[in-house]
DNA sequence: ATATCGATTATCT
DNA sequence: GATAATCGATATG
């Protein structure tokens, strides 16, 4: 208990107003902040490597080009609230709104480097320790699917969350990582606007989602 | 190392 | 009825 409690020492919670720009404004300053998840007795936490933008009714791959529906309403609301889909009958995906109310951008989390609990982290994603270096922690969080089950994070529990409020049990925070340098890539696993280059990466780091794909544009 | 494929269901056409 | 912002397994060089 003390451990978790002095972990968070100085990891204060993001401002609402981070989220307000365009999701491309937003990504390089959301990049090595600290996604955090709080059990019981459990304290999950990474660093996030990797984000993808995804715009409004200009953007064809977007959740929100269709407009407002039933699944995507957080997208339409208030900034900094997470959005959390079903996808491919087995996955989640966890996005944060931004931009004001009525405007639908958002960042679908890709990657985390995993800090806190990892041991935990690694059982609910079932990997085990049989792996060498990096490639075990990689696979905790390196990707949208994966990050997700890390956590264990669903639509049910997690969908419309505030994610600056660090009274809840999934937010963001900030330790005081320096300013990353950004690696920006055209997006992964689209079919529509696959071109656009709107991942964006903490330039060099080992737990993004892919290593290849990762060339400057 | 890269390529292809099946799983499995909420959501939208 | 078709699709999907994925992943893990299997096949192949």
């Amino acid at each position: 208990m003390r451990e978790t409690a002095s972990w968070l020492d100085g990891v204060k919670p993001v401002l609402r107003s981070l989220f307000l720009p365009d999701p491309r404004q937003v990504a390089p300053l959301l990049l090595g902040k600290v996604l955090i998840r709080r059990g019981k007795d459990s304290l999950l936490a990474g660093r996030i490597v990797e984000l993808e933008a995804y715009l409004g009714a200009e953007d064809p791959a977007a959740h929100a080009a269709a407009g407002r529906t039933a699944r995507n309403q957080v997208l339409f609301g208030p900034p900094g609230h997470a959005y959390v889909y079903f996808i491919y009958g087995t996955h989640y995906c966890l996005n944060v709104s931004c931009m004001a109310e009525g405007e639908a951008g958002c960042l679908l989390f890709r990657a985390l480097e995993p800090l806190h609990g990892v041991e935990e982290m690694a059982a609910a994603r079932r990997v085990t320790k049989t792996e060498r270096g990096n490639n075990l922690l990689r696979r905790i969080a390196g990707g949208p699917g994966r990050l997700a089950q890390a956590l264990g994070i669903t639509r049910e529990r997690d969908n419309g969350k505030d994610l600056t409020d660090d009274a809840g049990d999934l937010w963001i925070g900030d330790d005081g990582f320096e300013k990353p340098k950004v690696q920006t890539t055209a997006r992964i696993g689209i079919t529509r606007a696959a071109d656009l280059p709107l991942r964006y990466l903490l330039a060099g780091s080992p737990f993004a989602s892919r290593q290849t794909e990762n060339t400057v544009k």
